[in-house]
RNA sequence: GCGCCUGUGGCGGAAUUGGCAGACGCGCCAGACUUAGGAUCUGGUGUCCCCGACGUGAAGGUUCAAGUCCUUUCAGGCGCACCA
């Protein structure tokens, strides 16, 4: 029979459910594994062909750690509240919930065509309310310790999606999620102190072993810096404290800035000779969207403050004082000082304003034509005591100076910002506090969670981006549990980020009613081994859930400090024409086509061989059928089995090379050459036209983590009954995938001259003196002068002549 | 602007520590089988002035030996982007 997959790949999914097969117990003997993929957002669209590329991978790593004897746990949920299935359910007037009902049907039904071991009675729904109870219960938690605050401010406003946004969120000025302008709003928002974790959100990856690309980029989101805070007098009197990295330059410092924003400007009012100029600045700054401040960042703009001067601590100099946009409210002290000579944008803005330029670093070219910024090297000159001192030298003397005057002190700072954690949206989980004019903010019991979503007509957000919960009055209103009086629920609710922070937790016991997980069960899973996801959700999803989990780890929660152990990321997949998938381009993928036409292990063998997993790479009809073929060749393998329950003579080096290549390959994710090697395999078997039930054994059990449909079903006529994908691993012996006689190379001067065939355990004298018997290696050298002989055992020799 | 990554045949891509460049697959060419082939099997397939030489974006360098290490540079991608 020819290689019907239609007429198996259903049979074998019903048997793996029937048979529980990948139910993982939280019990037993066994070494636990939990391998985890980020969990899909259920979207109107379907699945994408990018979705089985996480999921085949770390199903190979989840059914090779059965085979290996591991407890596996591989699950699988939705990630279901957001704005798309929203704005899908205002636009066709449906309520969400069932717009995600349908959505994850299809999910469903998709994932369960493609084979995947997850252990579907672990499946989580964020939007359950059973679910969102505990995210709930985790905002009370971090209510309760003082990590959740309100506060008037401004915000990230998407004027598309009309609702705040996270700093993650903004992109380029942009809304992440619809490309809409967003512009700076003054909210109540509530507020998670994720900078109160900053440090050790930094100091814990280092034992973390995720690939270096989300290690440093995590990092450079956090963006630590070390400094100094430096105090200057004002001639009001007031302290104006600015913030540096380069507190050695204060000598060289010409004026000072403060952010239009800032306080001082205020204070200062009174004593400002030109509040005209001043207050008009102040009025443009505030105007421009986050955009233009991106956009036109180049272009440096301000007004002096007339008749106020600072007092330079190092010197007694008097010194300008300036507002500008380009010193931001939002980090350090929201006030510079400014070094044109050695800062290019104090240099910039020096220059457009003719402020003076002074030199207080040699090492550079002429500091008035650009600013030197080296910091590696470069002596300190006009600068009082400093003078002489290398730039790192200076530093520390600077501030120990500062320290003791009084002047200053060591600081350092986070480019990290708190987490904006309001959205006036209705699909997401309410936010469960009330507010009660006598009490304030007050936490609902626990005993009243989950705090449900309202039933309302219509969801969409008035029109000054007010929540669509605002029209809930009934529900709105309630009693304050602390006092007993009338009170007020919040109408805000969480972002999509919340459900997807504590996910994994859930998965370890996702029907308990009495917490977020048995203490048991988290002790026994935790953390998640093996951890993979897009590189889109290192600075959002990724950075959000460690924080979360650290909070828990800190309330006695859970056992270990960090969430993942291992993370590991895919590239994506591209269009034919090398472009990312879309509608617009046309050039969208449907697994559904896929597996209709070439089956469940034919789509997922392709993806696996499409490239380096961790490389993007585009999509080929061509290359997906050539790995069907590949399977069809195994397929049909099956009628050249002999009754030898052994390895032959001619392939026992094969298999155990094979079994010792492919086990490596897919822990190193190289799953392309992983499946190269059983390729090559197999035209090994059809060119002698026979195989032993061994060997054939062997290749299905290699082959079933990537083909598991198609190896089971040609497992079943040789196996006893049980499943393939529950055997155990095939073992190799290293002695055994050593070859007796090896293939050297004999190169003259770098220029292959032979190939030469002799007994691997020569030494390098013995392979030497084999080289240079060689007679083509005798002509090639002949009537010149050996100068040297170089031989590498087992690879090659190398003679030198002249 | 800063940081990171990637450049290898017609195409996707191989090449632990510097040690046979182009594994494997696609495509293409030829042969076998066939009434037929967009099926299957077998063989071939980097380039050229083809018993030899040249070849990993470009140019230098280190080395007996460089896709791999160093310097400069070009192209593409990603991240951050006035963070003092």
């Amino acid at each position: 029979m020819g290689y019907d997959f239609k007429r198996f790949e259903k049979k074998w999914q019903d048997k793996w459910e029937e048979q529980g097969a990948f139910h993982a117990e939280t019990a037993g003997d066994k070494p636990k594994y939990f391998a985890m993929i980020e969990f899909p957002y259920p979207s109107g669209a379907g699945l994408h062909v990018g979705h089985p590329r996480s999921y085949t991978a770390l199903d190979i790593i989840a059914r090779k750690r059965r085979m290996e004897g591991y407890n596996v746990l591989y699950p699988i949920g939705w990630d279901a509240f957001g704005l798309p299935t929203e704005n899908y359910a205002i636009k066709n007037k449906i309520h969400p919930k069932i717009v995600t009902e349908k959505n994850i049907a299809n999910f469903k039904r998709q994932l369960k065509m493609l084979g995947f071991s997850f252990d579907w009675t672990r499946e989580v729904n964020t939007t359950d309310p059973e679910y969102y109870k505990w995210t709930q219960w985790i905002f009370l938690k971090l209510f309760e310790h003082g990590l959740a605050y309100k506060q008037e401010m401004p915000i990230n406003w998407c004027t598309g999606c009309k609702v705040g946004l996270s700093n993650e969120e903004v992109v380029n000025g942009v809304c992440e999620r619809c490309g809409s302008e967003v512009v700076q709003r003054r909210k109540s928002q509530w507020m998670l102190r994720i900078t109160e974790y900053a440090q050790r959100l930094i100091d814990d990856l280092d034992d973390l072993d995720f690939i270096e690309k989300v290690k440093t980029q995590q990092k450079n989101w956090i963006g630590r810096s070390e400094g100094a805070e430096v105090t200057f007098k004002l001639s009001t009197g007031d302290d104006m404290v600015v913030y540096t990295t380069r507190c050695d330059t204060l000598f060289g410092a010409t004026y000072v800035v403060l952010s239009p924003e800032h306080e001082l400007v205020d204070k200062v009012w009174d004593s400002i000779e030109n509040p005209e100029e001043v207050s008009a600045y102040r009025e443009a700054a505030s105007k421009k969207s986050e955009f233009e401040r991106t956009e036109l960042a180049k272009d440096k703009t301000g007004a002096p403050l007339k008749g106020i001067y600072a007092v330079n601590p190092a010197n007694g100099e008097k010194l300008p004082v300036w507002i500008s946009d380009y010193v931001l409210v939002t980090y350090g002290t929201g006030a510079i000082m400014a070094v044109p000579a050695h800062d290019t944008r104090d240099f910039e803005f020096a220059k457009k304003f003719g402020l003076p330029i002074r030199e207080v670093v040699a090492g550079g070219e002429n500091v008035q034509e650009e600013a030197y910024t080296n910091v590696a090297d470069g002596t300190l000159v006009n600068s009082g005591f400093l003078t002489g001192m290398t730039v790192k030298e200076a530093i520390p003397a600077m501030i120990s100076w500062l320290e003791e005057k009084g002047l200053g002190k060591k600081k350092v700072n986070f480019k990290l910002r708190d987490w904006v954690f309001s959205r006036q949206r209705y699909w997401g989980e309410p936010i469960p506090l009330v507010y009660c004019e006598k009490c304030g903010w007050v936490a609902l019991p626990e005993s009243e969670l989950p705090l449900t979503l309202p039933e309302i007509d219509t969801f969409e957000p008035g029109e000054n981006g007010e929540s669509p919960l605002k029209k809930a009055t009934d529900w709105i209103k309630t009693t304050c549990p602390h006092c007993g009086g009338p009170a007020e629920r919040e109408t805000d609710t969480m972002p999509q980020w919340a459900g997807s922070s504590w996910y994994f937790l859930r998965y370890m016991d996702p029907h308990n009613s009495e917490a977020l997980a048995g203490s048991e069960a988290l002790r026994y899973w935790s953390p998640v081994d093996w951890y993979n996801g897009g590189m889109e959700h290192t600075t959002l999803h990724l950075l959000y859930s460690r924080f979360w989990h650290k909070f828990l780890y800190d309330i006695g929660v859970v056992p270990t400090k960090e969430p993942y152990m291992k993370r590991t990321s895919h590239g994506m997949i591209l269009g034919e024409n090398n472009e990312k998938m879309s509608k617009s381009r046309g050039n969208v993928v449907n697994p559904d086509d896929v597996v209709n036409e070439f089956g469940a292990d034919a789509f997922r063998t392709y993806e696996m061989f499409i490239g380096a997993f961790d490389q993007s790479t585009p999509w080929s009809n061509q290359g997906l059928k050539g790995c069907y073929k590949f399977l069809e060749r195994v397929w049909n393998l099956k009628d050249m089995v002999t009754d030898e329950n052994t390895y032959s003579a001619d392939f026992e080096k094969l298999m155990h090379k094979l079994i010792k290549k492919v086990g490596e390959d897919f822990e190193r994710m190289k799953f392309n050459t992983a499946i190269a090697a059983m390729m090559s395999a197999i035209n090994e078997f059809y060119k002698k036209g026979s195989v032993t039930k061994a060997e054939f054994i062997t290749l299905l059990t290699l082959l079933n983590p990537v083909a598991p449909h198609m190896t089971e079903e040609l497992y079943e006529s040789y196996g006893d009954g049980k499943l393939l994908s529950l055997k155990k691993w095939p073992e190799y012996d290293e002695e055994k995938t050593k070859d007796d006689e090896i293939e050297i190379v004999v190169q003259v001067n770098g220029k292959i001259k032979d190939k030469l065939m002799i007994s691997a355990g020569l030494s390098q004298e013995e392979t030497k003196e084999a080289a240079l018997a060689s007679d083509k290696i005798k002509q090639a050298v002949e009537g010149k002068t050996v100068v040297k002989v170089i031989a590498v055992p087992g690879k090659l020799v190398n003679v030198v002549v002249k």
